[in-house]
DNA sequence: AGTACCACCTGACGGC
DNA sequence: TGCCGTCAGGTGGTAC
């Protein structure tokens, strides 16, 4: 469920966890969840080391070891952190299994392998060459504007598209527009500067609705489309059966009613 | 620049 | 119960 709600999760658990405390060891299931990085290389690099701090940057998750390195997190489609202390509480699907000299252990849970763990010598190197856009959180109406403006495409694109701004998902693009009221195919440059500012205000307010409910779906609002996606759901503001269809090449669910071009 | 499609992976779910 | 096709909250690459 990893995008930006689910991660400042992620990171918030971290945090509450994992902070501080010597890594005695790593143990990784399988290299293909690694990115830029041997098995040997990442416990090399990690063992004696401490997770300072955590920051985050749309999806991604960064945990800093000092003199500027950073070990950086993406989840893909599926996965979690956990914090356990025996070795029976191992969760399934973990893949990365941090040790820490109090005899816990921070496991980075990916069933698809989808996800990424890495090491890197700058966030903003990383960041650089990854393109990323400002995090949706913390960008501002002016740059937001000017995005929109600038943006060829359909909307619900734009707001997924990483480079613009990051940490917004196919969930996430649902609702916000559904919230705001807007059609997902509508072209990004032709919404009026009144709706613009009413996009930019329900995206804030629906990321952080999301994380003060732990970014779990049956905790949001019942006027939320979150958990009305799937066959048969319908508009939990008008009744009306939601429409689904590829939208930006990916499964998009809104209210043909609610929401106009 | 944006879209469409494939790949990467594997679990979950519906249909039969 | 079990097999099979399809789908899934992300990203990256290719072709158009």
């Amino acid at each position: 469920m990893p995008e930006l709600p689910d991660v400042e999760i992620y990171k918030r658990y971290m945090d509450s966890t994992s902070l501080k405390k010597k890594i005695r060891d790593v143990h990784v299931e399988t290299s293909k969840v690694l990115s830029g990085i041997s098995k040997r290389s990442l416990t090399r690099k990690l063992k004696g080391k401490k997770f300072l701090s955590t920051s985050r940057r749309g999806k991604y998750l960064f945990a800093e070891l000092g003199k500027g390195e950073f070990a950086v997190f993406h989840f893909g489609m599926t996965g979690e952190f956990r914090y356990y202390k025996n070795e029976k509480d191992e969760p399934e699907y973990s893949k990365v299994i941090f040790d820490f000299s109090n005899g816990y252990h921070l496991a980075f849970i990916n069933p698809r392998k989808l996800g990424r763990v890495g090491i890197v010598e700058s966030k903003e190197d990383f960041i650089g060459k990854k393109s990323l856009g400002a995090d949706a959180l913390s960008i501002k109406f002016d740059e937001f504007k000017k995005i929109l403006g600038e943006s060829r495409g359909g909307i619900k694109y734009t707001l997924m598209d990483q480079k613009k701004i990051s940490g917004i998902g196919n969930i996430y693009s649902d609702e916000i527009l559904f919230q705001a009221g807007i059609h997902p195919e509508m072209k990004a440059s032709e919404i009026s500067q009144k709706k613009q500012k009413e996009l930019f205000n329900t995206m804030k307010r629906v990321l952080k609705t999301a994380i003060r409910n732990d970014a779990k779906p049956n905790k949001l609002p019942s006027s939320y489309l979150i958990s009305h996606r799937g066959k048969g759901g319908k508009c939990p503001k008008c009744g009306q059966k939601l429409k689904n269809k590829k939208v930006a090449g990916r499964p998009a669910y809104f209210c043909k009613k609610k929401q106009k071009k």
